[in-house]
Order: structure tokens, then C-alpha cells, then sequence
DNA sequence: GCCAATGATTCTCT
DNA sequence: AGAGAATCATTGGC
């Protein structure tokens, strides 16, 4: 029988036959002892117990001297060596369902999740621990490998905590977020201002109302407004106007004439400045016009969003068709309606059979119809 | 409180 | 991607 089976006899019959400690932790052979005083050895095992047994009732002096004399034994290195073997034994069973435990996939959803758990506050309760552990080695079976697995343990215990508390900020910036939303939800309705600048141009472009990323951005600014409001707004006003002409017929004289009176300042300034400054031949003006007389474009033409007119002989050359429109508006705006109740200067027209717009020959960009076809300004340009 | 108006969202289509 | 259409959700007047 070797050295190890007897001391475990010793203990309780506990048999490690075969087994041979692993780690730089195999028994010494007793100081002065050649191997074969298997009585003496027995005797010291029964010292070391007897002294282990009778601790608790000794003064601390005591105790502290029998500590010494355990730490000083010869064979202490020896039943050190066992007892941690046992425990290991013993422990496994009982750790192994939980620690080996995979862990939870919810808790530890990516690889990266490792890099990020290793705090400093982690490494000094690490630090702490070993230092307590390898100190308490001296007196407790505590193996190098125990602590290593404490360690590990510590580790994942961080990890699964920092995990946790991540998933608790995600929850709550989630709530945050859905709040942020709803109340994005919660719509204010735009100020009379840029109701009436949409509204405008709307009416003005009814023959072609979509307008440019360029034009929405005009829009938008002037607005006070994201350009994603704008195309809302527009989507909103085109689906509900198609969808009920005659409730908007008053709105649309309403801007008509609006636009119109300020074409007509517009135009009278301008013929005045054609006049004086501008003797020679106009330009022709039709090249590139969308060709649509009733159309509501008509009273952009001689003016963008801010009211700024366009200067030049183009826009004296078609000062008569403005007056003559603006005459025509004033007098539908008066109170003439058609036997369908709708007022024809703001039919439709660019409305196709099926309700549509695109048919429409017009351009879905904000060049002014009296503009040539090369021309730089847009109706939303300042 | 009801209801029309209206801004926003979602789905479908081209 | 942008438009149309339907729908939702809120506002504001009565």
C-alpha cells in the first residue's frame, strides 16, 4: 500500500489507489524517513487530526500556536495534498452541473462580449480573492487549480452581471425610444404661415404638384418644417384633393387670386423696368412653357415663393396674358361657378382619365413655365 | 363628446 | 425610391 492510500485510510477509508496527484503536488517523501516507518507516519496523521479535532476549544493563543505547529508539521505538505484531492473529488460532483453550465445564450449573445467584462474593478476583486485564497492555502486545502477555477468563476460572474446590466440599458433605451416615438406621433398642426406657403405652391403647380428634392428643401426651410413633412403634405393634399375637387374649389380661387394680385404687382413692376431698361427684342417665352392656360402655374410664373419677380423681357412679354388671367380669376373668385360646381380655372388639368397626375407633360421640377428651358431659377429659389 | 381636419404611418405598386 | 391609397392618431372647433 502506498503513502497516499494509507493517510486516506487514515481519514475514513477513503481509497485513492492508482491515482497519483497531478501538478507539482505529489507527496514528498517525510523529512527523514525512507519510506518504510509506516507506524510513525501513522502516529503523525493522528496528531495532526487530534490537533485539527481540539482546535475550537483552545484560547486564540492556542490556537495560533497549534496553527504554526500545523503549518511547521512535516507532514503537512502531504495531508495538504490529499484533503485537496478529496475536495476536488467531491466537489466536482456537486459543482459540475452548475458550473460547467453553458452559458446562457441571451446573456452572452456575442463574442465580443468577453473583451468588454474584463473592468478594473473586476481585476482587483480577482486580485483580492487570490491573494485571500493563496493566504488562506496555508491553512485550508486550497489547491492552485481551485483558485485558478475561482477565478474563472469570479470572471463569469462579472460577465453575467455587466450582461445584465446591459441588457437592462437596452430595455431602457428601447422604452426611451418608443416614448421618443409615440410622441413624434402626437402631431402638431403647421403654423398658418407655412400652411399657406404649401398651399401656394400646391395651387400654383396644380397642373404638375410635385415638387423637386429642391423645391421640398425651399419649401421645408420656409416652413419651418423637414423636408419629410413637405412630401407628406404634399401626399396628403394630392390624394385628398383628387379625392374631393369641389370641397377644395374655394381654397384653390382663394390662392388664385392671392398669386394673381402679386403676379400683377409683379408684372406691372416689370413692365416698367422692360421699359426702361430692356428696349430690345423679347424673347419668344413659349419655347419650353408647359402650354396649359388655365392652368394654376400660370401665376408662378411671374413669381417665386417669396414674391421676388423675374426680371427681363421674357416676363414683359407675357404681362398682358397676366393681366387678362388676373381678370378672369377676380371674376371666378366673385362667385361664378359652373353648373358642376366646379370652377374650371382650377379643374384638374393635369389630372389624367384615371385620376392621375403623370400624365401631365409638365416636369416634376419648379421651373417657372415662363422660364426657358435653360434657365437656372426655380419658383422656391430666393 | 362628436366630428371634421390633418399630419403621420404603413402597405402596395410601378 | 417615390407615389397612391388606406388608415391611424391627434387636434381643434362646435
Amino acid at each position: 500500500m502506498d503513502e497516499q492510500a494509507r493517510i486516506m485510510q487514515a481519514l475514513g477509508g477513503v481509497s485513492l489507489a492508482g491515482h497519483s496527484v497531478q501538478g507539482g503536488m505529489a507527496l514528498p517523501p517525510p523529512h527523514g524517513h525512507d519510506g518504510t516507518d509506516g507506524d510513525g507516519r501513522k502516529q503523525d496523521i493522528g496528531d495532526i487530526l487530534h490537533q485539527i479535532m481540539t482546535i475550537t476549544d483552545q484560547s486564540l493563543d492556542e490556537a495560533q500556536a497549534k496553527k504554526h505547529g500545523l503549518n511547521c508539521h512535516r507532514m503537512k505538505p502531504a495531508l495538504f495534498s490529499v484533503l485537496c484531492e478529496i475536495k476536488e473529488k467531491t466537489g466536482l460532483s456537486i459543482r459540475g452541473a452548475q458550473e460547467e453550465d453553458p452559458p446562457d445564450p441571451q446573456l452572452m449573445p456575442v463574442s465580443s462580449a468577453q473583451n468588454c467584462l474584463s473592468p478594473q474593478a473586476c481585476n482587483e476583486f480577482t486580485t483580492h480573492v487570490m491573494n485571500l485564497l493563496r493566504e488562506q492555502s496555508r491553512t485550508r486545502p486550497i489547491s492552485p487549480k481551485e483558485i485558478e477555477r475561482m477565478v474563472s468563476i469570479i470572471h463569469r460572474k462579472f460577465s453575467s452581471i455587466q450582461m445584465q446590466l446591459k441588457q437592462s440599458t437596452c430595455e431602457a433605451v428601447m422604452i426611451l425610444r418608443s416614448r421618443f416615438l409615440d410622441a413624434r406621433r402626437k402631431r402638431r398642426n403647421f403654423s398658418k404661415q407655412a400652411t399657406e406657403i404649401l398651399n401656394e405652391y400646391f395651387y400654383s403647380h396644380l397642373s404638375n404638384p410635385y415638387p423637386s428634392e429642391e423645391a421640398k428643401e425651399e419649401l421645408a426651410k420656409k416652413c419651418s418644417i423637414t423636408v419629410s413633412q413637405v412630401s407628406n403634405w404634399f401626399g396628403n393634399k394630392r390624394i385628398r384633393y383628387k379625392k374631393n375637387i369641389g370641397k377644395f374649389q374655394e381654397e384653390a380661387n382663394l390662392y388664385a387670386a392671392k398669386t394673381a394680385v402679386t403676379a400683377a404687382h409683379a408684372a406691372a413692376a416689370a413692365v416698367q423696368n422692360s421699359q426702361t431698361n430692356s428696349p430690345t427684342t423679347p424673347n419668344s417665352g413659349s419655347s419650353g412653357s408647359f402650354n396649359l392656360p388655365n392652368s394654376g402655374d400660370m401665376f408662378m410664373s411671374m413669381q417665386n415663393l417669396n414674391g421676388d419677380s423675374y426680371q427681363g423681357a421674357q416676363v414683359g412679354a407675357n404681362v398682358q396674358s397676366q393681366v387678362d388671367t388676373l381678370r378672369h380669376v377676380i371674376s371666378q373668385t366673385a362667385g361664378y361657378n359652373d353648373a358642376l360646381g366646379v370652377n374650371p380655372m382650377y379643374s384638374p388639368h393635369g389630372l389624367n382619365g384615371n385620376g392621375g397626375w403623370h400624365d401631365a407633360t409638365t416636369p416634376s421640377s419648379v421651373i417657372s413655365p415662363t422660364e426657358g428651358p435653360g434657365s437656372v431659377h426655380s419658383d422656391t429659389s430666393n
